[in-house]
RNA sequence: GAGCCUGUAGCUCAGUUGGUUAGAGCGCCAGGUUGUGGCCCUGGAGGCCGUGGGUUCAAAUCCCAUCAGGCUCCCCA
């Protein structure tokens, strides 16, 4: 690799021309979707108050405590979003967005920060989109989450996931819960990993998480919450269950499913695919009945997801989906001379204005390199302009897919191409 | 943050036990066609062999360090 002067940051990349169009596709998919859901876009800074993350997404989560790009300036803590749903959550608070009335309904799109070491499907700045239903506590609200979020990867064609889901329960169920789970770790703690040991007092519902070896026997006799939950949210839970099921929204219950942020509380869901490897997480989200409350606003109910674009592309190239499709050009000038270039600098508006996407060569090549590079650039139709049809008035008009051409004034061609 | 693997042209990759001017395909530029793309043919440009140090008469090749990427762990999207 050539040696330039700077470069990106570590796991941070350039989006390049090639590849902008199937961002592109993709964008405009959720848009469209969101819209069918009646989801509205939410657009909030890239940076945030250090506190509002800590406190909303946790204290003691590893995106709080390692994985932030963090500064000062002054007096000011700025930290570049990790996640978007305590920015959201903010701007619900700070703009009283209750005062719309309803429940609201509102999807984002854009980078995310997190300083962690990158491999394929995780890097230093990412792309999530996700959309949050503030206000509604009915099992409608997961459901419809859900279902947008399933959505988006119907329409792009990515099938063989697995929805995994969960109720992480609510305060009172978690605190039942915690305590039983201590007391079935507590005998074999000296036999278990570190982090795990560490997990026990800081929060024993990630050790559920935990991939090492000598935790599994302990990890697969564990308690199961989901027997822990109090009436109110165990009826939440199988109402959830239910209308996925109506819905015809295959699901896995997994009763060791955590989410790694604070926030969640109730139904968790995780969407996984198997194309993935390491990073196999799709999206996921959940409920979060407490953070507006706990980032200072009224106690509202809530619930969201948020996905990763950067793993879902990783998925399509595994599945083999073309999601851009071939960008066109509808009108290329091949100009020989200066007088034909210049007659193709003055008749490059027209064509424009009139609502054609029009180019041609401004670097003096050959015909033959112009025609291969209207070639290149998928152009529908070629004008050629050289002094016999500069003298005539009238110009080669060449069909490209056809391969057919005729001449024709200037009128004529712009009559041909916009009818 | 830990372990393992890999860095050669814009891209994908060859490069023998260390041995002259480091190669191919694709792409790019040009010519074959005094004014016609795709196919074909010919030619050309393009490399501090990731970077720094070491061993050696001699290093893309061996050793060390470092940086970057990949795979696991961790974590998550």
């Amino acid at each position: 690799m050539a040696q330039s002067t700077f470069s990106t940051h570590v796991g941070m990349v350039d989006i390049l021309p090639d590849e902008v169009d199937k961002w592109q596709k993709l964008e405009r998919i959720i848009h469209e979707e969101a819209k069918k859901f009646n989801f509205e876009e939410i657009r909030t800074p890239i940076m945030e108050q250090t506190e509002l993350i800590a406190r909303g997404v946790g204290q003691l989560t590893d995106i709080v405590s390692k994985e932030m790009f963090a500064f000062d300036r002054g007096d000011d803590h700025y930290v570049l979003r990790p996640e978007c749903t305590a920015p959201v959550a903010r701007a619900y608070v700070e703009h009283h967005l209750d005062q719309r009335g309803g429940s609201q309904n509102l999807y984002y799109i854009g980078p995310m920060f997190r300083a962690e070491k990158p491999q394929k499907g995780r890097q230093r700045q990412f792309h999530q989109f996700g959309a949050e239903i503030i206000g509604a506590a009915d099992p409608a609200a997961d459901v419809d989450i859900i279902a947008f979020m399933m959505s988006i990867y119907d329409r792009v064609g990515i099938s063989n996931t697995t929805l995994k889901l969960n109720s992480v329960g609510d305060p009172e169920s978690r605190k039942a819960y915690t305590q039983v789970l201590k007391d079935h770790f507590r005998p074999h703690l000296s036999e278990m990993s570190e982090v795990s040991q560490d997990r026990f007092e800081k929060n024993p519902l990630r050790i559920l998480d935990s991939k090492e070896e000598e935790d599994q026997p302990f990890v697969e006799d564990a308690p199961v919450i989901t027997d822990f939950l109090t009436d109110e949210t165990a009826e939440h839970y199988s109402r959830v269950k239910e209308l996925l099921t109506e819905l015809d929204i295959p699901f896995e219950e997994d009763p060791y499913l955590v989410r790694g942020l604070d926030y969640y509380t109730r139904t968790a869901f995780e969407l996984v695919s198997p194309d993935l490897g390491a990073q196999d997480a799709l999206g996921g989200g959940g409920r979060y009945d407490l953070l507006i409350e706990e980032i200072g606003g009224q106690p509202t109910p809530a619930v969201g997801f948020a996905a990763g674009i950067e793993r879902l592309f990783i998925a399509c190239e595994e599945l083999d989906i073309q999601l851009a499709e071939e960008e066109m050009l509808d009108v290329y000038i091949v100009t020989l001379g200066d007088e034909a270039r210049k007659w193709g600098i003055n008749h490059l508006p027209k064509l424009r204005e009139a609502g054609l996407s029009a180019s041609m060569d401004y670097i003096g090549r050959s015909m033959k390199s112009q025609m291969k590079d209207a070639d290149r650039e998928n152009a529908r139709h070629v004008i050629i302009v050289g002094s016999h049809e500069l003298e005539a008035g009238k110009f080669v008009l060449r069909n490209m897919k056809e391969s057919e051409e005729e001449a024709f004034t200037f009128d004529e061609i712009l009559e041909r191409l916009t009818s």
